[in-house]
DNA sequence: CTCATGGCTGCACACGTTTCCAATCATTGG
DNA sequence: CCAATGATTGGAAACGTGTGCAGCCATGAG
């Protein structure tokens, strides 16, 4: 009773509910006259088409769903912003679901996902699992991976090329002098690190430096991890002059504990980041980092999933490239260490 | 076809399809066997009952809507992270739509949620205009707000004390024997730092200090704000010897330009942020911050929505309180500044 | 004037559930 | 043995919308 329905217009025009439904449509089969009658009424009765009753016959929801592991995180949102923009500009609307990396919860998600029939996916986690995988497959709906890397045969993605973007950090780090370069790299076994890992490998070949093993070692994506890390990087000895880090919140921590060693950046030691988080240009000093073009990479992922929905036939992955950004964490090593690491 | 429904488990368990659906509910009206039966059916031919079908005859969706000006701001992110968490547990999905402030996004967001019969809404944006508020209450559906003042008869809201928590900040900076404080704001006619402002002067009065206009400056709620700001208090003569900002975001800006001063952060001058994000333990030196209980915020938001679907008549709004979290950008006053300008 | 044509309109069904009501069947007490 | 009772089950309507199909009316051609 609270809300009109379009038989409720059709008992005040005194037609059958089909012309409110075809007039409401700008259905060329119902007159002008009789057209404008109805939509001024609809109007005035405050009438708002049921999208769930539409849904049901139409067979589409106009609704996506995208699973995130949290929204709190800075990079994730920024995606998701872009997401919902364009979507939002082509009349989806998006469900949003935190995973927070749990498995059960990641199939709760999609199952839940699946009851309310929404018309494409979207996926930002760090690891997608083959199981849920499978859940997520079962539902025949267009999905489309954000940095995901999947062997899956049907799934669309968009991804940043890790390797190019951290070889082209690292050269940075080679150019201005280093040659005891460290990398701190996430926790073992994700597509992502093991990326970022062979791109600063190919630095030092193409450069003819060797690798060190002892200056790889592991965080966790988060400051507390880049602490730790750089911890063990400064008992090193001799300690690197420069570090590379996974992302901009391993360099968080790792900065901090550089000052907390008394050490200054960039003067004793170099720090280059990966993200190009906000906080990055508001850290002391400014952070050198490789910018994600995050909000564009939401974007162009549900440019692709339209594309998957209105049939069109599309590219299977969408690379997108990082860009180097120097601020001030990064500079020549001292002298004396750059000679007395020279060259092997 | 792809998608099985309940009259297809009936036609392979030959029962009606009333049956199968009081099986799958559980109901004490079908006999153990026979709903044992249907349930195996249904499992094995991945059955998934459809949400738009059950809202339909339900007049429940089950979703609510939850819109922000973005998500890309770290602190609302937070909050949505909290909302989330409790909607999922509760079985309810929600629909994340961005404002980006724009008053015609708002209104086709809130159109959309209409149409889409969410059960009810949550707003995280900094303002609310009336036209706005009017479009929400149209549909007839539980609304809460958060940190939202508004003197809408019908809403409900959770709202961080605003005026305690600068006193308590203000005190802080008067403990440590600051006599020179000054106030930077967020854009003018905003509640939230008409609020906080309030607090600022209530902690001068009770301490006895007098209100100098020149040390109340505005930025806008960003670093970029925050660092024009800084730059006009630092003009003065003398410049204050610590500074309480509207939030973190604007700390980070005024921390920014004391560093670019040559100032030291806290021997040469305080300073005070407001909501504790993520950053503020990471700049340099950490923010000494009022925390704002986020991720909870939007808990009790999502809870307080909860008894209002259920019909249950709670409070109007929730009252939350900020604390003090005292890091490394507090500290007494040089002394020669102390004595300069004592209690008038 | 008659018939065909075209412009509008209404009827009926479908989408997938839930739920009220009636019907069937077996069981039990008298 | 009959009636009443209770346990199951099926039929049908409803939720709000979209759409194929048939029907109606007016108009114009022959």
């Amino acid at each position: 009773m609270s809300t009109v329905s379009i038989k409720d217009i059709a008992r005040v025009a005194k037609v059958s509910h089909s012309t409110v439904s075809r007039a409401l449509h700008n259905s060329p089969l119902v007159s002008r006259e009789t057209a404008e009658r109805i939509r001024r009424i609809a109007e005035e009765m405050g009438y708002r088409p049921s999208a769930v009753a539409r849904s049901l016959v139409t067979r589409k929801t106009k609704t996506i769903g995208v699973v995130v592991t949290t929204i709190a995180d800075p990079f994730i949102a920024e995606v998701v912003s872009g997401i919902e923009e364009v979507a939002n500009d082509h009349g989806y609307s998006v469900f949003l679901a935190n995973s927070n990396a749990d498995p059960d919860r990641e199939i709760k998600v999609v199952h839940s996902f699946h009851e309310r029939r929404v018309d494409g996916i979207l996926v930002t986690a760090s690891r997608v699992g083959a199981l849920y995988m499978n859940h997520l497959s079962e539902m025949k709906v267009p999905i489309v991976l954000i940095n995901n890397q999947h062997p899956g045969e049907f799934v669309h993605s968009v991804m940043i090329d890790n390797v190019t973007a951290s070889r082209t950090a690292t050269e940075h780090l080679i150019q201005l002098g280093h040659r005891h370069i460290a990398y701190i790299g996430d926790q073992f076994g994700y597509q992502s690190d093991t990326e970022r890992f062979a791109g600063y490998r190919q630095a030092l070949e193409r450069s003819g430096l060797t690798f060190q093993p002892e200056l790889v070692v592991h965080g966790d994506g988060k400051p507390e991890g880049g602490m730790r890390a750089m911890e063990r990087l400064l008992a090193l000895a001799p300690p690197p002059t420069a570090v590379f880090c996974y992302n901009d919140m391993t360099a968080l921590g790792a900065l901090r504990v550089a000052r907390m060693r008394g050490l200054r950046v960039p003067e004793d030691i170099s720090l280059v980041g990966f993200d190009d988080l906000f906080i990055a240009s508001y850290t002391e000093p400014p952070l050198t980092t490789i910018r994600q073009p995050k909000r564009q990479m939401g974007r162009q992922a549900m440019a692709l999933l339209l594309q998957l929905l209105n049939g069109e036939n599309s590219q299977q992955t969408i690379w997108v490239q990082g860009e180097l950004i120097i601020r001030a964490s990064t500079a020549p090593p001292r002298k004396e260490e750059a000679y007395a690491h020279p060259r092997s």
